[in-house]
DNA sequence: CGGACTTGTTTGCTCACACAACTATATCAT
DNA sequence: ATGATATAGTTGTGTGAGCAAACAAGTCCG
C-alpha cells in the first residue's frame, strides 16, 4: 500500500480541522514571541491574567477561570500558584461559600497588566487588521462563536457520565 | 481599582482571539474523548498519525511533519519515539541527505489508522453538519487558511534573527 | 583539500498540564 | 439533626512539549 488512506472528498474538511488548529498554534507562538520580546511582560498564562483584569474588580472564581482558560481545576490550581509565586495574583476566599476562592489581580499584577495588554492589543490590532476586512472579522468571530458553543456543549453532555439513569457506569452497581 | 483594564471597543477583538483558542481547545477535548471511547485507537498525537497517513507512502520527513503538527523538532523526535515503541512508525533514513529520516507509518499504524479514520471523518462530519452550512463552512477555512498563513509568515520572519544584517544579535559581535 | 557555516535530528533539562485521589464545605432527604 | 451525595479546590504522580546544546552531515568558499 502506498497511497494515502484518505479520500479527496474527505480531505477538505480534515484539512478545516487541521487550520483551525495550525492557526491557533501559530497565533499562539506569535503572542509568545512578543511578550517575551516586551521583557518585563514576559509571562506564561497571560492568558489568565487577561480574563483577570478584564473582569469585575480583576477577580474571578477558580472555576469560572478553569473554565475560561480551558484548563482543568488542577491545572489552574498550578497556575495560580505561579502567579501568586510572582506576586501577581491572590487568593481571596469566598465569603459566601467556604468552599471556593478568588483569583484577583494584585496591584502589581494590576500595574504589569496596564502595560502589557495594550501592546497585547495592538498586536492583535495589526494581526486582524492585516488579515481580514471589518465584516470579514465579524463573520470569524460568529463562526467561532458557534463552534465553541457546540464543543462546550458537547463536552458538558460528555461529561456528565449518568445523565439519565443509564446504569452503565463502571462500579456504581 | 476595581473595574476592568480593557475598553469595550478592545473587548470584541480580545474576544475574537479568545474564540479562536476556545474553539480549539473545545475540539480537542471532543476529538480526544471519542478516541479514548473507541478503545484501540486510543493515542495521543493522533494528529502525526493522520498527517502520516494522508501522505504519500504515508511517510513524510521529520521536519516536515514538525511544521505541520506544530511542534518543535524535539518534540517531534520524542512523538515519533513513543509512536516507534507503539509499533506504529518506523524511521527510515534519507537516501538523498543522510542527516535527514522519514517517519513511515509501518503496516501496524497504517491498519490502526484506517480503523480510526473513518470515526474521525464522521466525528467531523456530525460537527461541521451541526454547525455550519456548507458556504459557512467554505468561508470558515478561507478565513482560517489566512489566518494560519499570516502566522507562518510572521513567525518565519521573526525566526530569522538577523533578517538583512542587523546588528543586534547579542553576541555575535 | 580544509576550515567556516548551515541544516536536520537528537539529547539533557525543566516546566506545565491532565488524571485520579483526597479534603473540606454545602445541600438534600428523611 | 444525621447521614448520603454533590461541589470547590488542592495534592501526588506521570507524561508531553519546549529550549538550549550537542551531534552529524551537507554546503560554501579560498
Amino acid at each position: 500500500m502506498s497511497t494515502p488512506l484518505t479520500s479527496v472528498s474527505s480531505d477538505a474538511r480534515l484539512t478545516t480541522m487541521g487550520l483551525l488548529f495550525e492557526s491557533a498554534a501559530g497565533l499562539r507562538r506569535l503572542f509568545h514571541r512578543q511578550a517575551e520580546m516586551s521583557g518585563a511582560t514576559a509571562n506564561q498564562s497571560f492568558d489568565i491574567l487577561i480574563r483577570l483584569a478584564r473582569s469585575e474588580e480583576n477577580e474571578l472564581r477558580m472555576s469560572e477561570l478553569a473554565a475560561q482558560a480551558s484548563l482543568t481545576p488542577s491545572g489552574l490550581t498550578r497556575a495560580v500558584d505561579r502567579l501568586q509565586q510572582q506576586g501577581l495574583v491572590t487568593r481571596r476566599s469566598c465569603p459566601d461559600d467556604r468552599r471556593g476562592s478568588f483569583a484577583q489581580l494584585t496591584p502589581a499584577g494590576q500595574a504589569m497588566m496596564s502595560e502589557a495588554i495594550p501592546e497585547h492589543l495592538s498586536q492583535i490590532d495589526q494581526i486582524l487588521d492585516d488579515v481580514f476586512t471589518p465584516e470579514e472579522e465579524a463573520q470569524l468571530a460568529t463562526y467561532l462563536r458557534r463552534l465553541r458553543d457546540y464543543a462546550l456543549e458537547q463536552n458538558r453532555a460528555a461529561g456528565i457520565t449518568c445523565d439519565d439513569g443509564v446504569a452503565s457506569c463502571p462500579g456504581d452497581v
